[in-house]
DNA sequence: AAATCGTGCAAGCATATACTTGCATGCACA
DNA sequence: TGTGCATGCAAGTATATGCTTGCACGATTT
């Protein structure tokens, strides 16, 4: 058993070694999955023996775990607010965040689902980081229900299936099948959200102020017809 | 070269050995990747000898192509009518073919999206499902406004992701993520298409009577809370 | 100066995999 | 009866992969 566990660390700011490997792996993982993802290519990527690999992590399938536990337990961490109060403005913020994070993540997320049949140790934290998004989305609709905001009912886990969906569909598919989304990733957000938040009966959905860092035509709504 | 490219067809209704082992590597390869679909594995499944896979299709890569093909190039073609007249139907009958579709290819499906990088080959075939498919939501979508069915104004290639994307999120996340999704499938197909029309501004979207066939609630409508 | 430690390098081992070859077998059809 | 033909079976080849071992080199510590 290599015992050197814990981070080296010999001195102040020493060589993040273990970090380099694991985002190396992350990376080829993301590209390859848990068969592509070879320990002589990981080793290449991160610029170490491959020897090493082993004496840092012990097995190839320890580093993928602890890779995988490192990014997709690593959520987002984005809180919807106690009291709605610019429903528009609040879910357009969480929008972007979740859609940002699976798009940064897409190939490890990828790649995971279709291997959960084969390592399903991995599916408990990604089941546990999408529980939680999906809790957070779906306490914040019930919240925007109670609050009078939304003038149609609906059922909350109906919509932040949706709204969800959505947006990892999006955040998965648009690179994959182009021509299928909205060419603007930042404008197409902001028109999943109008478009979620009228389906709800919410009044003046999103600010247009917010309608910013998008190269926003000149219709004032994002989601009307171009 | 092995030259019975051609089925054997031996007799009148000859044992489908092709199909049999194009069967068996669809669902191995669904399964566990193409890595991960090794020879062995997909002639077990098929109950037939490796070396008979190989006298077939020459290769494993050979094989995997036309499966990939086969399975993904046979669109749902599913048309939706020229001039809409009852829009919560005709979509709710698209989307339903659609959410199906894709849910039983779903392993096959996850396991392609992980590794085009790797086989870019694969992504023609996909890519030209998917198009179609979409071309065909937005154009009627197109119809639906024209013909003055909506009171709202959209952008249909939005609208369009926004609904097939939740559906293929549903289809595709619905087994790996219990609990993230409404309980019963059908009833949330019908509840996509419901919220879909409304943030369109359609009355009346889904007849009531299409809402048979889900163990359905007292609920008027399939998105009221529960 | 000596010892320790982390790392690289070269080589190798055991296994798995795609694929091939040669031969035997059984079945259809003449 | 005999002749193809499709398939199974056994064995083998070349390569890739996870992982190990032994040794050398340099930096840090004692």
């Amino acid at each position: 058993m290599h015992m050197a566990t814990t981070a080296p660390d010999t001195g102040t700011h020493a060589p993040p070694l273990r970090e380099r490997i694991a985002e190396a792996a992350a990376k080829v993982y993301g590209e390859f999955g848990f068969r592509g993802a070879t320990t002589r290519r990981i080793a290449e990527e991160a610029g170490v023996n491959e020897v090493t690999l082993f004496r840092t992590f012990g097995s190839k399938a320890a580093l993928i775990v602890e890779v995988l536990e490192r990014q997709v337990g690593a959520g987002l961490r984005v809180e919807l607010p106690e009291t709605p109060r610019h429903p528009g403005r609040e879910l357009l913020h969480w929008a972007r965040s979740y859609h940002g994070h699976v798009r940064e993540r897409r190939g490890l997320i990828m790649q995971s689902m279709g291997e959960i049949g084969e390592h399903p140790e991995v599916l408990s934290p990604m089941c546990k980081a999408r529980d939680r998004e999906f809790v957070v989305l779906c306490a914040y609709l019930d919240r925007l229900r109670d609050a009078g905001h939304a003038t149609r009912p609906y059922d909350t886990v109906t919509v932040a299936a949706m709204l969800s969906g959505t947006l990892f569909s999006d955040a998965v598919g648009r690179e994959l099948f182009p021509g299928t989304y909205p060419a603007d990733p930042a404008q197409a957000v902001v028109a999943y959200v109008e478009l979620t938040l009228r389906a709800l009966g919410v009044a003046d959905p999103v600010p247009s102020a917010e309608h910013a860092g998008a190269p926003c035509s000149a219709t004032p709504s994002s989601i009307g017809p171009s």
